[in-house]
Parts: C-alpha cells; structure tokens; sequence
DNA sequence: TTGTAAGCGTTATCAC
DNA sequence: GTGATAACGCTTACAA
C-alpha cells in the first residue's frame, strides 16, 4: 500500500483523520462531529429534513454547529449526490421588461424552495448551445429558458450526450414533444382577449406580430386569426414586428398607418405583449397623434408593470407568474415530471386603453 | 487495512483506478487521459490557458476529449480548488428597469471572463444576510450587491466569520471603508447635470430624492443642494420619494405640485434616477396637464431604455456599465483588489425633456 | 513537460 | 438510530 506508506510531515497528527490540522480554516462537518461527539455522517443528517436522527442528537449537533459556524457545503454536496439544487435560467432577451418580472418570481420560489438561480446570459442567439454546455458543467439540476429566439431543437441537439438533465421551457409553448413547458394557455388567453375586443364593439383589428421563433413560439397570431376569421369571415390585418422590442412596433405602426386615410385605420391593435402594445401606443399617439382608445384602442399581453400606469393604462393579460414558478420547482424536484406541457390560464385585466 | 479487503464485486476490475466500470456515465478526466494515453492530471492542464503542456500532448488530449464528448466538471474542480468563478449577485429591488440593463451587461461581461452568476433575490431587505449566507454555501468569488436598500454594514456583521472572500457593491457608493464599490462618481455626474440645468436657464428647480438607505448611498441629492447653495446661495427645493418606485414619484409630484399657483411651480425637476424621473414626467403631463420641457423641464439618472424612446426622450446621466463591469471582473480576480472605490465617470445625455 | 499521491467536504452503501 | 469506508472529479504539491 504505497500510499500509505510514511508521509513526509513531522506532526504526526497531521495524519489522523477527524482532526484539523488548522483550526482557523473553512468549519467542516468532521469538526462539528468532533465537538459534538458524534460521526459525520450523522451531522449530514441532523442538516436534512427527512433523515432519521433522534431529536436529542439533532440538537446536540446544531448547538456544536452554531458554536462554530458551520454550514453545510453545497458545492461538495452537489458532488456526492445526484442533486445540485441548482438551476440555470438562459436568458437571451434583456430587453423587454418583463424579464425582469419573470427573474423575479423564479429566484423568489425557487429560492424558498431550496434552489438556486444560475442566472446565464447567451449573448445572442447563437452562443445558446454554448451557454447551456457551460450550465451543465455546474451540474444544474434543469436548464429554463425565459427568452424568445431559442430553438430548442438546435438546443436538444447540441445537448446530445451532455448532462443537463431537463431542459424547460417557461413562459412558451413547445413544438418539441420532449420538451417540457410551463405556460399559459395561448388560446385560451387570446380567445378572452378576442372575445373581450369584440364585445367593445371593435371591428377593424390590427394584430402586431412578434418574432416567428422555431419550436418556442407563442401561438397568439394563430389563435387570433382563426377566432376573428372563425366570427366574421375574414382575415384580420396582421403586422409583422419581428422582434419584441417596442421602437421596432413604434417604427411598425407608425410606418403601416401613417399615410392611410382616417377611415381605412385600425380602431384596435392587438399586441402579442406589452413592449409592442406600448410602442405602439407610443406611435399612435405621438407620430399619428391620435387618441387611445378614441381614434384607435390598444391591448396587450403580460401586464408589465409599465402597462399598469396611468399614461398606458393598457388592456393586457396577466400570467399566473407564481403559479407556472411553482409549478417548474415542482417539475424539477421531480414531483410532476410526467407532464409535458402545463398550461395555465391567467386573466385579462381591462383598462382605458381599450 | 480492512477496507482494502476483498470487496464484493464479481469483478475485479472494478477496484482497478482510472478503468471506468460504468461505460455510459459521466465522462471524466480519467476516462480521457485513458484514451490519449497521458495522466489525468495532463487533462487538465490541457483544459487550462496558462498550463505548460506541449501542443502536441495538448491536441492528443483535445482529440480525445472530443471523442468522448468530456468537458470540465466546474463542481469538482471549485471544490477542488480555491476558485469557484463564480459570482453571486444580490438583488433586493426587481421594480427598477435599470436592474435588467444591469444584469444584462454583469452577466455578458463575466460570462466572457469565464464566471457564471448566481442570481440571488433577497426576498426583502431582511433576509439580505440569509441570502448572502446562502451564497456563500456554494462557495462563491464574491457577493455582488446591485440593490438599493442593503446595508452593508449589516451585512459585514451578519457576515462575521464566513467565508464570502469578497464583497463588493456595484453602481452604489459605500460609506464603509472595507467594502469594494464600482460606481460612477456622484460627484461629477450631479455637477454636470446641474451645470447642464443652469446654462439652460432653469431657476426654480426640485429635486426628487430616492430612499434613504444607510452606507449603500448615492450622494446626489446631497451634491446637487451644495452646488446650488454655491452657485445661487440657495437651497433648492426638496421632495422625497422615499423609494425609486415611478408610481410613488408620480403620486409625490401630483401632491406636491397639484395646488400650486402657477408661477411658484418649478421650471425643472431633477430626479434622482430615471425611474423616479418618468413618474414625474407622467405626473406632470397627465396630472398637471402641463407640457414637458415647455411648463417643466425633467432629467433623470440611468438612461434606461425607455428614457431614450420619443414619448419620454429624457435627458439623463449613462453610467458606464461595460467598463464598470469589467472592473468587477477584474476586482474578482484580484487584478485590482487594491482599490476600496473605483469612481467612473458617465456621460450626460443631453434630450428634449431639459 | 509529465506523472503520482493526497486531499477538497460532502453523500452512498452497508454494516452494527 | 448511528458509524465506517468508499466514492464524487478535480487540484495541489511534489517528484520524476
């Protein structure tokens, strides 16, 4: 047994194990066995919630690890065990501040429930696959993706072989069946916002379109189309912004409607989500200069904050955030991972605006 | 020796090191050094930048690596190691848009450097300590705070003994000689807004103060007072917002100007940051009904996205968020942890709205 | 330049 | 209910 053969230090207590060599080092659970008079293992467990240990030595542990400030290390935790409590959260999107409502409510039930935010910039479109392959080298319990412009076939591709054990789309439906999904219900949501719109009396609609991603797609235009041609048998106007970035709907709006005569307007647009519902609202008033809802009314999609202020006061859709939070600590924690797809129905919030 | 006594597997390869008994789990350095015919520890430093290896010894290794689809386990190695390139971002306030244009530049500008992030929402002030306790089980580089209401005087106590090796405030002043802060200098950035205010002729100015927070403060209010009292021998006018909420500095501003004789109103308010600045500005016209810059001149602090659109078109102050979060960067691995403050210098981003 | 042996601080397994 | 021992996959130190 080479190695364990003479060692070249002069202390010998250096050698025995559950010692420290330096008392002024990182507090591990050896030490707080030690003062507590019991082994390791069963100060690991005085630390978990399930584990059987009686009460008297659970408590006789976690005075010893009061007294010397320990707490569990997570990183050598994740290593050991199959768990990291960790998630990662890509991102791709940091313009539409919705995001921010969205990190928000993930990290703050994630966060309760034990499980960290990995939070992963992917600089673009492209560098998506890259990010993920980085998340997985933290070992992440589950990668989330919150952006638009993924594809999460290329993604299914480029994880190939990798350890990202799941791979969940939030706030967007699939097209990949083995993708999961946590998301609300398109359909359902437009065919209230539709509904709604009708029932105001609204007949020349314009449905602002945002970006035609891959697999992660919204299915709002689609539904929209459908219902306005299902009720009155012809397709509504549909303008294509591309992206979901409120100058491009203000650009959008103001050049489809600037040189139409008064008759031949829109008296709605019908936005996929707030930032386009804004600048077009924007447009309306400032590069048309006319009035919302008078000459033309305005509805959106999420409820950003700014839709909830009195110069927008903007119809939109709110998404159960806490609920479809919940519902993805649930999917990673494994206590639904049978389902595919969550769709949640959320609630339309009228305003002035239309 | 009995835990090298005969183990009872069937095979006895299994006990043999550096042969994988489990052909289709994780790839580890081992199974690539196996392959390449060199040491694990020849993997390794095949992955590193500095590592002296011979390129050929190098493209053995890459080879091999790629053939078996193996990347660098960031876990094992954080443990194994004093670094973990991981960074920890605290954030306390998710209502400010600007915390997203912050995230986003972290997140790019270290991801580029090769430090992930975690995402830590604090869930209140309170739980600050907690969170950054939290942070600290994953073995972090440093623990960010990008919030407003922390103070981390608090959170030095709370700290104590354990081991966040660095904490650094970003975008915010300390008044706490050990604590790292990378921010703009308040200082020079009020001196050129107010400069700006006064060569445009503004007289009656108010200014619309944030939250009060102990060390983490911003000194702007503070510089903007003393440099009218200098210049005019006056104290301008002071209302406080008491948060950087848009809907509190809206209902401020309506409180605090809605009665007034016309000719005792003010010719500009400056506001602390831009969130606040927009409140004021829909204050104003929608509250008012008066017209910005025409009845009353605005500027802001941030240059958020929002301030740059034509409906706002704000004249603000740009930190410079890239060169900020590189020095971050570089504060982390210690390639500056010299410097207790680094003050930046932004730019004044002159607008309609002053 | 490359290899060897001993950790890093947990969890898993299986005894007692 | 509790304890001993071997992973987990890498880095550090030192030897070759």
């Amino acid at each position: 047994m080479p190695h364990k053969s003479d060692p070249p230090t002069s202390d010998a207590a250096a050698r025995v194990p559950n010692r420290r060599v330096n008392p002024n080092g990182p507090v591990t659970a050896d030490d707080v066995a030690e003062i507590a008079g019991v082994s390791r293992w069963t100060v690991t467990r005085a630390f978990k919630m399930n584990a059987s240990v009686s009460e008297k030595t659970r408590a006789k542990v976690m005075k010893a690890a009061e007294q010397l400030g320990y707490v569990p290390d997570l990183l050598a935790s994740s290593l050991a065990s199959e768990r990291s409590n960790l998630v990662a959260v890509l991102v791709d999107d940091f313009n539409n501040p919705h995001k921010l409502v969205m990190l928000e409510r993930l990290t703050a039930v994630m966060r309760r429930a034990g499980i960290d935010t990995l939070l992963v910039n992917t600089l673009g479109t492209e560098d998506a696959p890259t990010a993920l392959l980085n998340a997985s080298q933290r070992r992440v319990d589950a990668a989330v993706l919150i952006g638009v412009n993924f594809d999460d076939t290329i993604l299914h591709t480029a994880l190939g072989a990798r350890r990202v054990k799941k791979l969940i789309l939030f706030a967007r439906a699939s097209g990949n069946a083995d993708t999961i999904s946590i998301c609300v219900d398109d359909v359902v949501a437009m065919r209230s916002i539709t509904d709604y719109v009708i029932s105001r009396g609204y007949r020349r609609p314009l449905f602002l379109a945002g970006p035609n991603t891959g697999s992660a797609h919204v299915f709002r235009k689609e539904t929209f189309v459908a219902l306005w041609q299902e009720r009155f048998g012809t397709a509504p106007e549909v303008a294509d912004v591309g992206s979901y970035d409120p100058t491009r709907a203000y650009q959008v709006v103001t050049e489809t409607l600037r040189s139409r005569p008064r008759p031949t307007l829109p008296d709605v647009i019908v936005a996929e989500n707030d930032a386009m519902a804004i600048g077009a609202m924007d447009a309306v008033r400032h590069e048309l200069g006319l009035s919302v809802p008078g000459d033309i009314a305005i509805t959106g999609f999420d409820d950003v904050p700014l839709a909830g202020t009195p110069i927008y006061d903007l119809t939109t859709y709110r998404q159960p955030m806490t609920e479809m939070a919940e519902a993805l600590v649930q999917v990673v924690q494994n206590q639904r991972g049978d389902l595919a797809l969550q769709a949640f129905t959320g609630q339309l919030i009228p305003r002035s605006s239309a």
